[in-house]
DNA sequence: GCTGCTTGCCAC
DNA sequence: AAACGTGGCAAGCAGC
């Protein structure tokens, strides 16, 4: 069935087949003709999620990319003169599990070229009428190329081993009971809740009956959270500590979640674990997963992370981006200058600013999340005096949202504004007969609205560092050497092309799978990319972002 | 049996 | 002492 390759323009040439029909079976040789070509072509399409999977699938990969979808949300909030999505932009696809071109689009899904181009200029021209052409125009593009990696970690997969994963439960649980019992360990501790509870038939997962029955033996507990009952002194508190941390292990990344979301290994080559990335799936701008809590491995299981053989993880993360953002916004060089020589956090201390590194931290994070209560709030007047202008810039993008504005990321992501139902609170308390809780209400909302404005802004921007990180260690990438023949064995089907490539995006953190002997150059393609974004972000103002990189052969080595 | 809500906990 | 940002997700449970 052929499609209309209308779907697709290319920049700056513009060709797009002008307008005649494509079908999927020659789209795919034709774009990866035209991307090697070398002319730099950036491909405009609608929609990066529904497409590459596609040519993903056919093996073809893109360099570059405009979608069509992410930069219209961009540019909705970031324009005085904001226009709808057309119907073929509008909803947001989930990832098919098994793209395949022969999957076509239905017919009204499909928009005509001139639609496209018409979109796309429109992008354009209200790019060029914005404030800061340039970074919202960097934006862009590290929002579509963001797209472009996503995918590309979906079809690659992060290297996982089931036996490695199996053998971490069972040290924990015992072995893999029949379907629907506890594994041995989880039942003794339930037993064992039971018996000092006086309690038999409990249900230790049931809150309500778990509140109960530890209430009725003596316990003054408002909930069953850990926290609450971790400094209780009786002698239910630890087996029951230690059977709510394996259960969470149990129903979080247990063997139900192995046989969900981890395909098997071939040839001695472990199995791969694939979550849909979700570009800009969270306001801020980081992005979010779905499928498989890709968020929230825990620690615990990340000894199941492995390379392939005669591969290794090159892993790296980011020390203290938010602050350091933060400092790159507000032009703060005592701020930028503490975090010169690596941890940030110990340059507040080496600067006299604070007595501690722990008290370092708190005091930042709450400066950048808008706490105010214990420690943090003592703490925070004397990062005032020290960094007025980071600490500033925070504390007015609060006051801007607590008074309903809209406020925006280094690059130009903007806030959305608050909806009706905040605004008729805020109305409300300012009626003449409005009541205490009425006030009360509204002043906690806009608070509320204000501690989210104030992370917004630096989250939004940590998250487009990271990003341009991101873009360029892929980009660089992309230049290295394919393995071939003779070398260590490419990858089960050829996962990054057999090049070293990302297999995972957490934030501030990046794992490259990669060859063993290219692992060194990998090393320094993420650290002067990392350079790259700093410069890219902030130019010449002198702001570090330090990285932790390990070469290791399994993840849960990289804490080392 | 399904849906939506709450609770609790994991990650940054 | 659980306030202080962004998420995902499993389990229990009420209601349909």
């Amino acid at each position: 069935m052929p499609t209309r390759a209308g779907a697709l323009v290319t920049d700056p040439t513009a060709v797009a087949g002008g307008g005649q029909l494509i079908g999927w079976d020659d789209l795919a040789p034709w774009v990866r003709t035209r991307e090697s070509s070398g002319d730099g072509v950036r491909w405009v399409w609608p929609d990066t999620a529904s497409f590459y999977p596609r040519l993903l699938a056919a093996g073809v990969r893109v360099e570059r990319c405009h979608d069509l979808r992410l930069c219209h949300a961009i540019l909705q909030l970031a324009t005085s003169d904001p226009w709808p999505a057309p119907a073929w932009l509008a909803p947001p696809p989930a990832q098919s599990a098994a793209p395949s071109l022969l999957d076509d689009l239905t017919p009204d899904e499909t928009p005509a070229l001139s639609e496209v181009v018409a979109e796309y200029e429109r992008q354009l021209s209200a790019l060029t009428t914005s404030s800061a052409p340039s970074r919202l125009r960097l934006l862009l593009a590290a929002e579509s190329a963001g797209a472009l990696i996503a995918a590309e970690m979906h079809a690659d997969g992060l290297p996982w081993d089931r036996d490695r994963h199996d053998a971490v439960l069972t040290a924990e649980l015992g072995p893999r009971p029949a379907p629907g019992l506890r594994p041995a360990r989880l039942e003794q501790l339930a037993a064992q809740v039971r018996e000092l509870l006086a309690s038999p038939g409990l249900n230790p997962d049931s809150q309500a009956a778990l509140l109960k029955a530890l209430r009725n033996a003596g316990l003054d507990l408002q909930s069953t959270a850990k926290w609450e009952l971790r400094d209780k002194p009786h002698p239910v508190v630890a087996p029951l500590l230690e059977y709510k941390r394996l259960a969470r292990l149990l129903s979080a990344n247990g063997w139900t979640w192995l046989d969900t979301w981890v395909t098997p290994g071939v040839d001695g080559r472990p199995g791969r674990f694939r979550t849909d990335y979700v570009p800009g799936g969270v306001v801020t701008g980081r992005w979010a997963t779905s499928g498989g809590g890709a968020l929230q491995i825990p620690k615990a299981v990340r000894a199941a992370v492995v390379a392939d053989p005669g591969w290794v993880l090159v892993v790296a993360d980011a020390a203290q981006v938010e602050p350091r953002a933060l400092a790159g916004m507000a032009a703060d060089e005592a701020l930028a200058s503490a975090g010169r020589d690596g941890d940030l956090y110990a340059g507040l201390v080496a600067s006299g600013v604070v007595d501690t590194r722990d008290r370092a931290k708190v005091g930042m994070l709450s400066a950048l999340y808008g706490g105010t209560a214990g420690e943090a709030g003592a703490i925070l007047p004397r990062l005032r005096r020290a960094y007025p202008r980071a600490t500033g810039l925070v504390d007015r993008a609060a006051q801007v949202g607590e008074s309903g504005g809209t406020v925006r990321t280094w690059l130009g992501r903007t806030s959305p504004p608050p909806g009706p139902s905040w605004r008729q609170v805020q109305g409300r308390a300012g009626e003449s007969d409005a009541v205490q809780t009425d006030e009360r209400r509204a002043r906690s909302q806009a608070r509320d609205r204000g501690r989210f404005t104030r992370n917004f802004v630096v989250q939004g921007t940590a998250a487009e560092w990271a990003l341009c990180w991101m873009a360029e260690t892929r980009r660089r990438l992309r230049e290295l050497p394919p393995v071939t023949p003779g070398e260590p064995a490419p990858p089960v089907g050829q996962p990054g092309e057999g090049r070293p490539h990302l297999v995972f995006f957490l934030h501030d953190e990046i794992v490259v799978h990669a060859p063993e002997h290219l692992a060194g150059q990998v090393v320094d393609i993420v650290r002067e990319s990392a350079r790259s974004a700093g410069r890219l972000l902030f130019g010449t103002f002198p702001i570090t972002f330090p990285l932790h990189v390990a070469t290791v052969t399994s993840y849960d080595r990289a804490d080392a």
